[in-house]
RNA sequence: GCGCCAGUAGCUCAGCUGGAUAGAGCAACGGCCUUCUAAGCCGUAGGUCCCAGGUUCGAGUCCUGGCUGGCGCGCCA
C-alpha cells in the first residue's frame, strides 16, 4: 500500500529531525482535491511539543523528505502547518492492475483473521407476518454479516425463535378461536389475541387439514395443536419471505431447546453461584445493579416460570460456549432496554464487559404520496415486508432499508422507490454498472477478458479518469471502515457517490466523441476498456456486499432492445 | 421523573471518531437531444450545524447544562 510507505518515510525523515517518538502519524484523504491526494497534520501535533511554529516545522520536514522513496509525485506545506502529498499519475494508473488481478475479491482484506462471529437478527417470533421493522433488520444484519466476512471474519448468522413463550399461547388461543369460529361456533376472540387476517387463514387451512375434530375442545392437546399447527404454518412462510429477501440464516436457534437442554436449568444454578441471586415476594432475582442496570431482575416469577430475561442470558451463553467470544445483535431500538440487563448476567458469569455487540436500528416510516402508510390487508396494524418488496422489488426494498444509518429513522419513500431514473439511488447505481457493460457490449469486448497488462495505461491521464481511478482504489478502504463501524450505509453513499462521477465521465463523451471508449483509436480504446472493467469491478462488488444485484443490462434498456429488434 | 437515540440547505440525509472554504440527492432556477442510453447531463442559488457555556493551535464532531422529537422504563415478551 503507498500509504504505508508514505507513513514509513515520514516516519524515517521524522527521526531525521529528532523526533523520537511521534505518535501515530495521521494520513488522511483530504476533503479538497486541491489539497491532494493525502494529508498529514504531524506538524501541527508537534508544535506543542518541540515549541515551534508549525509551519517551521513542517518545511524542515519537507526538505528532509525523500518524495520518490515516499512514492509521491509531490509534498507541498499549506494552511496553519499540513502537509500535502499528491500521488504520481503513474501510480494511481498502476492500480488498475490490482483491481483486475483480484476481481471479484478486489475489496477484500484480512482484519478478523478468521476468527469467528456470531451475527444475530430479525429473530422475529413466529406469531404473524414479518413487517418493513424486520425488513430492515434483515437487510442490515446481512449486510453487516457480508461486510464481516469481506473483511476476514467467520460469520455465523443467526436466527433465534422464541418458540417457548407466552406470546406464543396467545398464537394458540387466537388459533383455536379463529378455528371454532370457522366450524360455526360462537366463541370470543381473545382480548389479547392476534387481530390480523393471517390467524383466520390458519385456522381454515388447518380446518382443511384435520377437519372439524378440534371442535368444541378445548383441551390442553386441543391448544397444543393449534399451537403446533401455527407456528409450522408461520415458521414457513418467515423462512420463504426471508429467502425471496435474499436472506439466509446458517442457524434457526430454538428458545425451546435451552429448555429441552437444559441450558435454563444451568444458567440458574450458576447465577447462584455468583452470590447475586436473591428471593423477594416469592421470585427469584437477578442483582442486576451490580453491573450497571437500573434495577434488579426477576429471573423466575412467583408463579414458578421464568421470565424472558433468563433464556435470554442462557441464549447467549451457548453462543460463547458454541465458540463465538464475538457476538453482534441487531435489534430494534425498542428493545435496548434489556440490553443492561442481559450483560449485567452475562458479567455475573464471567463474560467479559460488552458482550454481546448491539446495533440498534430506529424505526421504518412508509410514505406514499407524503402521507404515511400504516396498514396492511394481511396483518391488520402493519405494513408486511412481503407486500413491500412485492410491490417495489427486492433489490430497492434491501437497498433503501440499508441506505441510512441505523440509529437514524429511516423515512421509506415509495415514490421514490418506484422510480426508474438516476433520482433513486439503487436504480443510479444499477444503472452506471449496466451502462459499463453496455460500453463493452457495444464495442465487443468481453469485459471479464479486458488484460490491463496489454494496455497502455498512461493513456487514462483526463482528470476524471484520474479520479475515478483513485476513487475507485478507495473501495477497500471503504469496506473496511464499514465493517468496522457497522454501517452498511456508508457503502451506500461511496456507490452513488461513484456512480455520479461515473455519469460525469460518461457523459464528457457526448460532445466531443474522441473522450468516448469507442470509436476512438485502438490503443486508447484499449486502454480506457480497462477503466471500464475496473468500475464494473466495484460496482458489482459493492452491490454484491449489499446483497444487491448488479444487472448487465436495466429492464428499460431490454425493453427498448427488443422493441427496435421487432421493428 | 430516569435511560437510550436523534436534531446539519425548503425536504430526505452524509460528514471518514478533532482538521483546511460543512457536502450529496430531491425540490427550485438557467442551459443542453444527430448520444458508447436525454428515465439523462452541465451550471446557479440555498446554512445561527437546536441553544448556552467549556476543553485547544483548531469543534458539526469531545465535556457540562438546557430545548425539541422518537423509543424504552412490568413477576409482558
Amino acid at each position: 500500500m503507498p500509504v504505508d510507505t508514505l507513513r514509513a518515510e515520514i516516519a524515517r525523515a521524522l527521526h531525521s529531525l529528532g523526533v523520537e517518538d511521534a505518535g501515530e502519524i495521521v494520513l488522511e484523504r483530504p476533503r479538497n482535491p486541491d489539497h491532494g491526494d493525502w494529508a498529514t497534520n504531524v506538524a501541527l501535533q508537534l508544535a506543542k511539543p518541540l515549541r515551534k511554529a508549525p509551519r517551521q516545522i513542517a518545511e524542515e520536514l519537507v526538505d528532509l523528505l525523500d518524495v520518490q522513496r515516499a512514492g509521491v509525485s509531490a509534498a507541498e506545506i499549506a494552511g496553519p502547518g499540513f502537509i500535502n502529498f499528491r500521488l504520481a499519475a503513474e501510480e494511481v494508473q498502476g492500480r488498475l492492475l490490482e483491481i483486475a488481478e483480484a476481481d471479484a475479491a478486489f475489496g477484500r482484506s484480512d482484519a478478523g483473521r478468521g476468527e469467528a462471529v456470531n451475527v444475530e437478527f430479525v429473530s422475529a417470533n413466529p406469531t404473524g407476518p414479518l413487517h418493513i421493522g424486520h425488513g430492515r433488520q434483515a437487510a442490515l444484519g446481512d449486510a453487516i454479516s457480508s461486510l464481516l466476512a469481506w473483511t476476514g471474519w467467520k460469520v455465523q448468522r443467526e436466527y433465534y425463535y422464541n418458540d417457548a413463550g407466552e406470546q406464543i399461547n396467545r398464537l394458540a388461543r387466537s388459533t383455536w378461536a379463529r378455528y371454532q369460529q370457522e366450524q360455526g361456533r360462537e366463541v370470543d376472540f381473545p382480548e389479547d389475541g392476534y387481530q390480523g387476517d393471517y390467524v383466520t387463514d390458519i385456522a381454515r387451512e388447518l380446518a382443511a387439514a384435520e377437519g372439524d375434530r378440534w371442535a368444541d375442545d378445548d383441551s390442553p392437546e386441543a391448544l397444543e395443536a393449534m399451537r403446533r399447527f401455527a407456528v409450522r404454518v408461520l415458521m414457513t412462510e418467515l423462512e420463504r419471505d426471508l429467502d425471496t429477501f435474499r436472506v439466509e440464516f446458517d442457524e434457526f436457534y430454538l428458545e425451546s431447546s435451552l429448555y429441552e437442554e437444559g441450558h435454563v436449568e444451568s444458567t440458574i444454578s450458576r447465577l447462584r453461584e455468583s452470590g447475586l441471586v436473591y428471593e423477594k415476594d416469592g421470585a427469584l432475582w437477578l442483582r442486576t445493579t451490580e453491573y450497571g442496570d437500573d434495577k434488579d431482575r426477576v429471573m423466575v416469577k412467583s408463579t414458578g416460570h421464568p421470565t424472558y430475561f433468563l433464556p435470554d442470558v442462557a441464549y447467549h451463553v451457548t453462543k460463547w460456549e458454541r465458540g463465538f467470544h464475538r457476538a453482534i445483535n441487531v435489534q430494534g431500538a425498542d428493545h435496548h432496554g434489556t440490553i443492561a440487563r442481559v450483560r449485567a448476567g452475562l458479567r455475573a458469569l464471567g463474560h467479559p464487559e460488552g458482550y454481546p455487540e448491539y446495533v440498534l436500528h430506529q424505526m421504518v416510516l412508509v410514505i406514499r404520496g407524503g402521507a404515511e402508510v400504516k396498514f396492511s390487508k394481511r396483518a391488520g396494524d402493519y405494513v408486511t415486508l412481503r407486500e413491500l418488496f412485492d410491490e417495489v422489488g427486492v433489490d430497492v426494498a434491501r437497498y433503501f432499508f440499508l441506505m441510512r444509518r441505523p440509529e437514524a429513522q429511516l423515512t421509506f419513500d415509495l415514490d421514490l422507490a418506484l422510480d426508474q431514473s438516476d433520482k433513486n439511488p439503487v436504480y443510479k447505481v444499477q444503472y452506471a454498472h449496466a451502462r459499463m457493460c453496455s460500453i463493452a457490449r457495444k464495442g465487443g469486448v468481453e469485459l471479464d477478458a479486458v488484460d490491463p497488462a496489454s494496455a497502455d495505461l498512461s493513456l487514462l491521464e483526463r482528470d476524471s479518469e484520474i479520479g475515478l481511478i483513485k476513487e475507485i482504489a478507495r473501495f477497500p478502504e471503504v469496506i473496511e471502515e464499514a465493517a468496522a463501524q457497522r454501517a452498511p450505509h456508508s457503502v451506500c453513499a461511496y456507490l452513488e457517490s461513484l456512480a455520479g462521477m461515473i455519469n460525469s465521465w460518461y457523459h464528457e463523451g457526448n460532445d466531443d466523441p474522441s473522450l468516448r471508449v469507442i470509436g476512438v483509436e485502438d490503443d486508447l480504446m484499449r486502454a480506457r476498456m480497462v477503466l471500464v472493467r475496473a468500475i464494473r469491478i466495484v460496482l458489482r462488488n459493492g452491490l454484491a456486499v449489499l446483497g444487491v444485484s448488479a444487472p448487465e443490462r436495466m429492464e428499460r434498456e431490454q425493453a427498448i432492445e427488443t422493441a427496435e429488434a421487432a421493428a
